[in-house]
DNA sequence: TCTGCGAGTGAAACGTGTTTCGATTATGCC
DNA sequence: GGCATAATCGAAACACGTTTCACTCGCAGA
Protein backbone atom coordinates (compact mmCIF):
# COMPACT_ATOMS: atom_id res chain seq x y z
CA UNK A 1 0.00 0.00 0.00
CA UNK A 2 1.84 3.21 1.20
CA UNK A 3 5.81 3.00 0.77
CA UNK A 4 5.88 3.44 3.90
CA UNK A 5 6.13 -0.49 5.21
CA UNK A 6 8.98 -2.78 5.25
CA UNK A 7 8.36 -5.22 2.42
CA UNK A 8 7.61 -8.67 4.27
CA UNK A 9 8.91 -11.82 3.33
CA UNK A 10 5.35 -12.85 1.82
CA UNK A 11 5.18 -10.14 -0.03
CA UNK A 12 7.92 -10.68 -1.89
CA UNK A 13 7.71 -12.17 -5.63
CA UNK A 14 10.55 -13.78 -7.08
CA UNK A 15 13.54 -15.91 -4.89
CA UNK A 16 16.19 -13.71 -5.61
CA UNK A 17 14.33 -11.16 -4.44
CA UNK A 18 13.25 -13.44 -0.87
CA UNK A 19 17.10 -13.65 -0.47
CA UNK A 20 18.08 -9.95 -0.71
CA UNK A 21 15.57 -9.57 2.00
CA UNK A 22 17.21 -12.43 4.22
CA UNK A 23 21.00 -11.15 3.25
CA UNK A 24 19.44 -7.92 4.50
CA UNK A 25 18.79 -8.77 7.83
CA UNK A 26 21.82 -11.68 8.03
CA UNK A 27 24.11 -8.32 7.43
CA UNK A 28 21.78 -6.15 10.36
CA UNK A 29 22.06 -9.12 12.54
CA UNK A 30 26.40 -9.29 12.11
CA UNK A 31 26.56 -5.54 12.37
CA UNK A 32 24.50 -5.17 15.72
CA UNK A 33 25.90 -8.44 17.33
CA UNK A 34 29.41 -6.75 16.37
CA UNK A 35 28.90 -3.25 17.80
CA UNK A 36 25.29 -2.49 18.51
CA UNK A 37 23.16 0.23 17.14
CA UNK A 38 25.80 2.58 16.14
CA UNK A 39 27.12 0.01 14.27
CA UNK A 40 24.11 -0.68 12.03
CA UNK A 41 25.33 1.76 9.53
CA UNK A 42 23.26 1.97 6.47
CA UNK A 43 25.97 1.62 4.02
CA UNK A 44 27.50 -0.76 6.14
CA UNK A 45 24.12 -2.93 5.84
CA UNK A 46 23.92 -2.26 2.19
CA UNK A 47 27.90 -3.01 1.48
CA UNK A 48 27.61 -6.13 3.60
CA UNK A 49 24.69 -7.28 2.34
CA UNK A 50 25.45 -6.77 -1.66
CA UNK A 51 22.70 -4.47 -2.55
CA UNK A 52 22.63 -0.94 -3.23
CA UNK A 53 21.69 1.72 -0.90
CA UNK A 54 18.74 2.63 -2.43
CA UNK A 55 17.59 -0.94 -2.79
CA UNK A 56 18.25 -1.32 1.27
CA UNK A 57 15.42 1.83 1.24
CA UNK A 58 13.25 0.27 -0.70
CA UNK A 59 13.31 -3.15 1.30
CA UNK A 60 13.39 -0.92 4.46
CA UNK A 61 12.08 2.66 4.98
CA UNK A 62 14.70 3.67 7.83
CA UNK A 63 16.98 2.61 10.15
CA UNK A 64 14.75 1.58 12.94
CA UNK A 65 12.20 -0.08 10.31
CA UNK A 66 15.27 -2.63 9.60
CA UNK A 67 16.14 -3.10 13.02
CA UNK A 68 12.61 -3.68 14.12
CA UNK A 69 12.05 -6.10 11.17
CA UNK A 70 15.10 -7.93 12.47
CA UNK A 71 13.74 -8.06 16.01
CA UNK A 72 10.75 -9.81 14.48
CA UNK A 73 12.14 -12.20 12.66
CA UNK A 74 14.12 -12.93 15.76
CA UNK A 75 11.45 -13.87 17.82
CA UNK A 76 9.49 -15.52 14.81
CA UNK A 77 12.57 -18.01 15.15
CA UNK A 78 12.99 -18.16 18.62
CA UNK A 79 8.86 -19.25 18.39
CA UNK A 80 9.54 -22.04 15.72
CA UNK A 81 12.16 -23.35 17.70
CA UNK A 82 9.61 -23.26 21.43
CA UNK A 83 7.15 -25.13 19.20
CA UNK A 84 9.43 -28.09 18.81
CA UNK A 85 8.91 -29.24 21.96
CA UNK A 86 5.85 -28.61 24.69
CA UNK A 87 6.46 -26.08 27.48
CA UNK A 88 8.23 -27.93 30.79
CA UNK A 89 6.18 -26.65 34.19
CA UNK A 90 3.27 -27.47 36.00
CA UNK A 91 1.16 -24.31 36.37
CA UNK A 92 1.37 -21.65 33.89
CA UNK A 93 3.60 -19.01 35.91
CA UNK A 94 5.85 -21.77 35.77
CA UNK A 95 5.86 -22.18 31.88
CA UNK A 96 5.86 -18.52 31.36
CA UNK A 97 8.64 -17.88 33.88
CA UNK A 98 10.31 -20.46 31.79
CA UNK A 99 9.94 -19.30 28.49
CA UNK A 100 10.73 -16.07 29.28
CA UNK A 101 13.97 -17.31 31.15
CA UNK A 102 15.08 -18.92 28.30
CA UNK A 103 14.39 -15.99 26.16
CA UNK A 104 16.27 -13.60 28.48
CA UNK A 105 19.07 -15.82 28.40
CA UNK A 106 19.70 -16.12 24.47
CA UNK A 107 19.31 -12.20 24.53
CA UNK A 108 21.76 -11.79 27.36
CA UNK A 109 24.39 -13.77 25.45
CA UNK A 110 24.71 -10.97 22.93
CA UNK A 111 24.71 -7.62 24.68
CA UNK A 112 25.47 -5.72 21.32
CA UNK A 113 22.58 -7.05 19.31
CA UNK A 114 19.73 -6.78 22.05
CA UNK A 115 21.01 -3.53 23.02
CA UNK A 116 20.60 -2.71 18.91
CA UNK A 117 17.10 -3.83 18.69
CA UNK A 118 15.75 -3.06 21.72
CA UNK A 119 17.22 0.60 21.37
CA UNK A 120 15.22 0.84 18.12
CA UNK A 121 12.07 -0.91 19.13
CA UNK A 122 12.15 1.92 21.95
CA UNK A 123 12.72 4.51 19.47
CA UNK A 124 10.21 3.50 17.07
CA UNK A 125 7.25 6.08 16.46
CA UNK A 126 3.90 5.37 14.57
CA UNK A 127 5.23 4.69 11.47
CA UNK A 128 6.50 1.75 12.29
CA UNK A 129 3.52 0.42 13.72
CA UNK A 130 3.08 -2.57 11.69
CA UNK A 131 6.65 -4.27 12.37
CA UNK A 132 6.20 -3.53 16.04
CA UNK A 133 2.49 -4.96 15.60
CA UNK A 134 4.57 -8.07 14.54
CA UNK A 135 7.04 -8.26 17.04
CA UNK A 136 4.00 -7.98 19.53
CA UNK A 137 2.50 -10.70 18.03
CA UNK A 138 4.95 -13.33 18.35
CA UNK A 139 5.54 -12.07 21.80
CA UNK A 140 1.85 -12.85 22.75
CA UNK A 141 1.97 -16.14 20.67
CA UNK A 142 4.75 -17.11 23.18
CA UNK A 143 2.99 -15.81 25.93
CA UNK A 144 -0.27 -17.88 24.74
CA UNK A 145 1.63 -20.78 23.82
CA UNK A 146 3.41 -21.03 27.60
CA UNK A 147 -0.24 -20.43 29.20
CA UNK A 148 -2.31 -22.58 28.07
CA UNK A 149 -1.87 -26.92 28.88
CA UNK A 150 1.30 -28.60 26.67
CA UNK A 151 -0.74 -30.41 24.89
CA UNK A 152 -2.44 -27.87 23.14
CA UNK A 153 -1.64 -27.19 19.57
CA UNK A 154 -0.83 -23.85 19.13
CA UNK A 155 -3.37 -23.15 16.29
CA UNK A 156 -6.25 -23.81 18.44
CA UNK A 157 -5.50 -21.26 21.23
CA UNK A 158 -8.08 -19.17 21.06
CA UNK A 159 -6.76 -16.12 24.21
CA UNK A 160 -9.36 -14.49 26.28
CA UNK A 161 -9.35 -10.58 26.57
CA UNK A 162 -8.06 -11.39 29.63
CA UNK A 163 -5.50 -13.68 28.72
CA UNK A 164 -4.50 -11.10 26.30
CA UNK A 165 -4.21 -8.41 28.83
CA UNK A 166 -2.50 -10.27 30.98
CA UNK A 167 -0.11 -11.06 28.29
CA UNK A 168 0.88 -7.93 27.24
CA UNK A 169 1.58 -6.68 30.73
CA UNK A 170 3.81 -9.35 31.12
CA UNK A 171 5.40 -8.12 27.69
CA UNK A 172 5.73 -4.82 28.81
CA UNK A 173 7.55 -5.99 31.84
CA UNK A 174 9.97 -7.97 30.36
CA UNK A 175 10.91 -5.18 27.80
CA UNK A 176 11.23 -2.36 30.62
CA UNK A 177 13.59 -4.89 32.12
CA UNK A 178 15.86 -5.57 29.34
CA UNK A 179 16.13 -1.62 28.51
CA UNK A 180 17.61 -1.35 31.88
CA UNK A 181 19.64 -3.90 31.34
CA UNK A 182 20.83 -3.37 27.87
CA UNK A 183 21.40 0.65 29.41
CA UNK A 184 23.23 -0.78 32.33
CA UNK A 185 21.11 0.15 34.91
CA UNK A 186 19.48 -3.35 35.83
CA UNK A 187 21.78 -6.73 36.26
CA UNK A 188 20.69 -9.79 34.48
CA UNK A 189 19.41 -10.82 38.33
CA UNK A 190 17.57 -7.94 38.32
CA UNK A 191 15.74 -8.54 35.02
CA UNK A 192 14.81 -12.33 36.48
CA UNK A 193 13.46 -10.49 39.37
CA UNK A 194 10.91 -8.71 37.91
CA UNK A 195 9.50 -10.97 35.71
CA UNK A 196 9.45 -13.09 38.21
CA UNK A 197 7.20 -10.53 40.64
CA UNK A 198 5.14 -9.24 37.35
CA UNK A 199 4.35 -13.28 36.68
CA UNK A 200 3.42 -14.47 40.11
CA UNK A 201 1.04 -11.23 40.67
CA UNK A 202 -0.60 -11.62 37.77
CA UNK A 203 -0.75 -15.07 37.08
CA UNK A 204 -2.04 -16.61 40.47
CA UNK A 205 -3.64 -19.54 40.06
CA UNK B 1 34.63 14.80 36.68
CA UNK B 2 34.17 13.85 32.73
CA UNK B 3 33.33 15.94 30.10
CA UNK B 4 30.42 13.22 29.64
CA UNK B 5 28.11 14.76 31.78
CA UNK B 6 25.31 17.61 31.55
CA UNK B 7 26.72 20.80 33.86
CA UNK B 8 23.66 20.98 36.62
CA UNK B 9 22.47 24.27 37.83
CA UNK B 10 24.58 23.41 40.89
CA UNK B 11 27.57 23.12 39.82
CA UNK B 12 27.30 26.01 37.59
CA UNK B 13 29.30 28.79 38.87
CA UNK B 14 28.01 32.49 38.00
CA UNK B 15 24.27 33.70 37.35
CA UNK B 16 25.30 34.83 33.99
CA UNK B 17 25.79 30.34 33.48
CA UNK B 18 23.07 29.47 35.47
CA UNK B 19 20.79 31.58 33.49
CA UNK B 20 21.94 30.47 29.73
CA UNK B 21 20.85 27.15 31.29
CA UNK B 22 17.68 28.03 31.95
CA UNK B 23 17.40 29.84 28.75
CA UNK B 24 18.70 26.32 26.86
CA UNK B 25 16.23 24.39 29.08
CA UNK B 26 13.57 26.84 27.96
CA UNK B 27 14.30 26.95 24.40
CA UNK B 28 14.31 23.25 24.59
CA UNK B 29 10.79 23.08 25.96
CA UNK B 30 9.11 25.95 23.73
CA UNK B 31 10.93 23.50 20.37
CA UNK B 32 9.50 20.48 21.37
CA UNK B 33 5.97 21.89 22.94
CA UNK B 34 5.92 23.09 19.19
CA UNK B 35 7.14 20.29 16.72
CA UNK B 36 8.08 17.03 19.10
CA UNK B 37 12.03 15.08 19.24
CA UNK B 38 12.38 16.44 15.50
CA UNK B 39 12.17 19.99 15.71
CA UNK B 40 14.42 19.98 18.70
CA UNK B 41 17.36 20.41 16.56
CA UNK B 42 20.56 21.75 18.08
CA UNK B 43 21.04 24.03 15.82
CA UNK B 44 17.83 25.43 16.90
CA UNK B 45 17.98 25.71 20.64
CA UNK B 46 21.61 27.63 20.55
CA UNK B 47 20.03 30.03 18.44
CA UNK B 48 16.81 30.29 20.71
CA UNK B 49 18.52 30.30 23.58
CA UNK B 50 20.76 33.23 22.14
CA UNK B 51 24.31 31.01 22.82
CA UNK B 52 26.50 29.57 20.41
CA UNK B 53 26.46 25.71 19.56
CA UNK B 54 29.72 25.16 20.95
CA UNK B 55 28.30 26.78 24.20
CA UNK B 56 25.29 24.60 23.91
CA UNK B 57 27.50 21.23 23.31
CA UNK B 58 29.24 22.27 26.48
CA UNK B 59 26.22 22.23 28.52
CA UNK B 60 24.81 19.21 27.58
CA UNK B 61 26.59 16.86 25.65
CA UNK B 62 24.38 15.81 23.33
CA UNK B 63 20.64 15.74 22.58
CA UNK B 64 19.32 13.38 24.41
CA UNK B 65 21.43 14.17 27.48
CA UNK B 66 19.57 18.06 26.79
CA UNK B 67 16.20 16.08 26.91
CA UNK B 68 16.68 14.01 29.51
CA UNK B 69 17.49 17.12 31.61
CA UNK B 70 14.56 18.77 30.61
CA UNK B 71 12.63 15.84 31.79
CA UNK B 72 14.25 16.09 35.26
CA UNK B 73 13.54 19.63 35.64
CA UNK B 74 9.98 19.12 34.52
CA UNK B 75 9.37 16.62 37.65
CA UNK B 76 11.46 18.61 39.24
CA UNK B 77 8.92 21.33 39.19
CA UNK B 78 6.05 19.38 39.44
CA UNK B 79 7.58 17.77 42.91
CA UNK B 80 7.69 20.94 44.24
CA UNK B 81 4.09 22.34 43.09
CA UNK B 82 3.06 18.79 44.69
CA UNK B 83 4.93 19.71 47.98
CA UNK B 84 2.73 22.45 48.47
CA UNK B 85 -0.19 20.73 49.67
CA UNK B 86 -0.93 17.06 50.84
CA UNK B 87 -1.80 14.76 48.53
CA UNK B 88 -5.52 13.66 48.97
CA UNK B 89 -6.94 10.31 49.14
CA UNK B 90 -7.08 7.46 52.31
CA UNK B 91 -4.89 4.87 51.18
CA UNK B 92 -1.33 4.69 49.79
CA UNK B 93 -2.83 3.29 46.32
CA UNK B 94 -5.16 6.22 46.00
CA UNK B 95 -2.53 8.61 46.77
CA UNK B 96 -0.20 7.05 44.28
CA UNK B 97 -3.16 7.30 41.87
CA UNK B 98 -4.04 10.53 42.19
CA UNK B 99 -0.26 11.76 41.80
CA UNK B 100 0.13 9.82 38.39
CA UNK B 101 -3.09 10.79 36.83
CA UNK B 102 -2.57 14.40 37.75
CA UNK B 103 0.68 13.90 36.15
CA UNK B 104 -0.47 11.97 33.04
CA UNK B 105 -3.20 14.49 32.35
CA UNK B 106 -0.32 17.33 32.35
CA UNK B 107 1.54 15.47 30.17
CA UNK B 108 -1.03 14.56 27.49
CA UNK B 109 -2.07 18.06 27.66
CA UNK B 110 1.46 18.67 25.77
CA UNK B 111 1.71 15.90 22.97
CA UNK B 112 4.84 17.34 21.49
CA UNK B 113 6.72 17.63 24.66
CA UNK B 114 6.00 14.89 26.12
CA UNK B 115 6.69 12.71 23.06
CA UNK B 116 9.82 14.55 22.91
CA UNK B 117 11.34 13.61 26.35
CA UNK B 118 9.58 9.96 26.44
CA UNK B 119 11.55 9.24 23.23
CA UNK B 120 14.54 11.14 24.49
CA UNK B 121 14.52 9.14 27.48
CA UNK B 122 14.23 5.57 25.91
CA UNK B 123 16.94 6.26 23.76
CA UNK B 124 19.27 6.91 26.36
CA UNK B 125 21.56 4.86 26.94
CA UNK B 126 24.61 4.32 29.74
CA UNK B 127 26.07 7.70 28.96
CA UNK B 128 23.18 9.07 29.86
CA UNK B 129 22.93 7.26 33.73
CA UNK B 130 23.09 10.60 35.96
CA UNK B 131 20.73 12.19 33.78
CA UNK B 132 18.66 9.50 33.96
CA UNK B 133 18.96 8.82 37.35
CA UNK B 134 17.98 12.12 38.57
CA UNK B 135 14.42 11.65 36.72
CA UNK B 136 14.38 7.81 38.35
CA UNK B 137 14.76 10.17 42.21
CA UNK B 138 11.88 12.78 41.86
CA UNK B 139 9.43 9.93 40.21
CA UNK B 140 10.51 8.17 43.47
CA UNK B 141 10.36 10.81 45.47
CA UNK B 142 6.75 12.17 44.35
CA UNK B 143 5.80 8.04 44.61
CA UNK B 144 7.34 8.17 48.08
CA UNK B 145 5.76 11.20 49.13
CA UNK B 146 2.65 10.26 47.61
CA UNK B 147 2.91 6.67 49.63
CA UNK B 148 3.49 7.59 53.04
CA UNK B 149 0.66 9.07 55.46
CA UNK B 150 0.17 13.28 53.94
CA UNK B 151 1.65 14.72 56.96
CA UNK B 152 4.78 13.39 57.01
CA UNK B 153 7.27 16.55 55.78
CA UNK B 154 9.26 14.49 53.02
CA UNK B 155 12.03 15.45 54.22
CA UNK B 156 11.88 13.35 57.24
CA UNK B 157 10.46 9.99 55.05
CA UNK B 158 12.94 7.25 54.92
CA UNK B 159 12.04 4.53 52.63
CA UNK B 160 12.15 0.75 53.23
CA UNK B 161 14.08 -1.09 50.56
CA UNK B 162 10.27 -2.81 49.47
CA UNK B 163 9.28 1.04 49.12
CA UNK B 164 11.71 1.78 46.55
CA UNK B 165 11.32 -1.41 44.73
CA UNK B 166 7.62 -0.92 44.32
CA UNK B 167 8.03 2.82 43.64
CA UNK B 168 10.41 1.64 40.31
CA UNK B 169 8.15 -1.43 39.02
CA UNK B 170 5.02 1.49 39.28
CA UNK B 171 7.27 4.53 37.24
CA UNK B 172 8.32 1.65 34.81
CA UNK B 173 4.57 0.91 34.36
CA UNK B 174 3.77 4.36 33.51
CA UNK B 175 6.70 4.89 31.61
CA UNK B 176 5.67 1.96 29.40
CA UNK B 177 2.21 3.50 28.84
CA UNK B 178 3.22 6.63 28.19
CA UNK B 179 5.57 5.27 26.14
CA UNK B 180 3.05 3.46 24.16
CA UNK B 181 0.43 6.55 24.42
CA UNK B 182 2.86 8.57 22.52
CA UNK B 183 3.23 5.97 19.35
CA UNK B 184 -0.54 5.82 19.50
CA UNK B 185 -0.51 1.99 20.23
CA UNK B 186 -2.50 2.87 23.57
CA UNK B 187 -5.52 5.64 24.56
CA UNK B 188 -5.18 8.15 27.40
CA UNK B 189 -7.96 5.79 29.03
CA UNK B 190 -5.52 2.89 28.16
CA UNK B 191 -2.78 4.81 29.85
CA UNK B 192 -4.72 5.17 33.51
CA UNK B 193 -6.14 1.62 33.15
CA UNK B 194 -2.41 0.47 33.39
CA UNK B 195 -1.41 2.38 36.51
CA UNK B 196 -4.77 1.59 38.20
CA UNK B 197 -3.95 -1.65 37.51
CA UNK B 198 -0.57 -1.94 38.67
CA UNK B 199 -0.95 0.12 41.74
CA UNK B 200 -3.78 -1.82 42.93
CA UNK B 201 -1.95 -5.04 42.29
CA UNK B 202 1.48 -3.73 44.15
CA UNK B 203 -0.13 -1.52 46.65
CA UNK B 204 -3.10 -3.98 48.18
CA UNK B 205 -3.25 -3.29 52.07
C1' DT C 1 12.90 -11.45 -31.07
C1' DC C 2 11.73 -6.99 -29.67
C1' DT C 3 10.13 -3.71 -26.40
C1' DG C 4 8.69 -1.40 -22.31
C1' DC C 5 8.94 -1.19 -17.51
C1' DG C 6 9.84 -2.01 -12.82
C1' DA C 7 13.75 -3.40 -9.86
C1' DG C 8 18.26 -2.61 -8.88
C1' DT C 9 22.60 0.27 -9.17
C1' DG C 10 26.01 3.91 -8.16
C1' DA C 11 27.00 8.21 -6.95
C1' DA C 12 26.01 12.58 -5.49
C1' DA C 13 23.56 15.65 -2.51
C1' DC C 14 21.05 17.10 1.61
C1' DG C 15 19.84 17.57 6.74
C1' DT C 16 20.95 17.40 11.25
C1' DG C 17 23.79 15.75 15.27
C1' DT C 18 28.47 16.35 16.60
C1' DT C 19 33.34 18.01 16.54
C1' DT C 20 36.92 21.28 15.88
C1' DC C 21 39.48 25.46 16.17
C1' DG C 22 41.11 30.12 16.03
C1' DA C 23 39.32 34.57 17.52
C1' DT C 24 36.98 37.16 21.07
C1' DT C 25 35.18 38.17 25.53
C1' DA C 26 34.42 37.52 30.46
C1' DT C 27 36.31 36.39 35.01
C1' DG C 28 39.24 35.99 38.85
C1' DC C 29 43.68 37.28 40.70
C1' DC C 30 47.82 40.25 41.51
C1' DG D 1 44.61 48.39 35.73
C1' DG D 2 46.98 44.35 33.68
C1' DC D 3 47.32 39.55 33.05
C1' DA D 4 46.31 34.50 32.85
C1' DT D 5 42.87 31.45 32.22
C1' DA D 6 38.53 29.81 31.06
C1' DA D 7 34.21 30.51 28.70
C1' DT D 8 31.93 31.83 24.65
C1' DC D 9 31.55 32.71 19.86
C1' DG D 10 31.40 31.90 14.83
C1' DA D 11 32.00 29.17 11.27
C1' DA D 12 33.56 25.37 9.00
C1' DA D 13 34.00 20.49 8.71
C1' DC D 14 32.62 15.74 9.51
C1' DA D 15 29.45 11.52 10.06
C1' DC D 16 25.65 9.08 9.05
C1' DG D 17 20.59 8.66 7.94
C1' DT D 18 17.98 9.74 4.06
C1' DT D 19 16.72 11.34 -0.67
C1' DT D 20 17.37 11.86 -5.48
C1' DC D 21 18.36 10.77 -10.13
C1' DA D 22 20.19 9.16 -14.31
C1' DC D 23 21.46 4.78 -15.84
C1' DT D 24 21.40 -0.42 -16.56
C1' DC D 25 19.49 -4.86 -16.50
C1' DG D 26 16.32 -8.67 -16.73
C1' DC D 27 12.14 -10.26 -17.98
C1' DA D 28 6.99 -10.54 -19.23
C1' DG D 29 4.07 -9.73 -22.89
C1' DA D 30 3.31 -8.47 -27.95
Amino acid sequence: MTSMNSLTFEELGSAAQRDRRKRILDATIALASKGGFDAVQMRAVAERADVALGTLYRYFPSKIHLLVSALAREFEQANISLDRKPVPGDTAADRVIYVLSRNTRALQRDPNLTEALTRAFMFADASVANEIHAVGMHVTRMLMRAMHAQDVPSSEIEPTEEDIAVAKVIGDVWLASLVQWVTGRASAADVSKSIDVAVRLLLRD
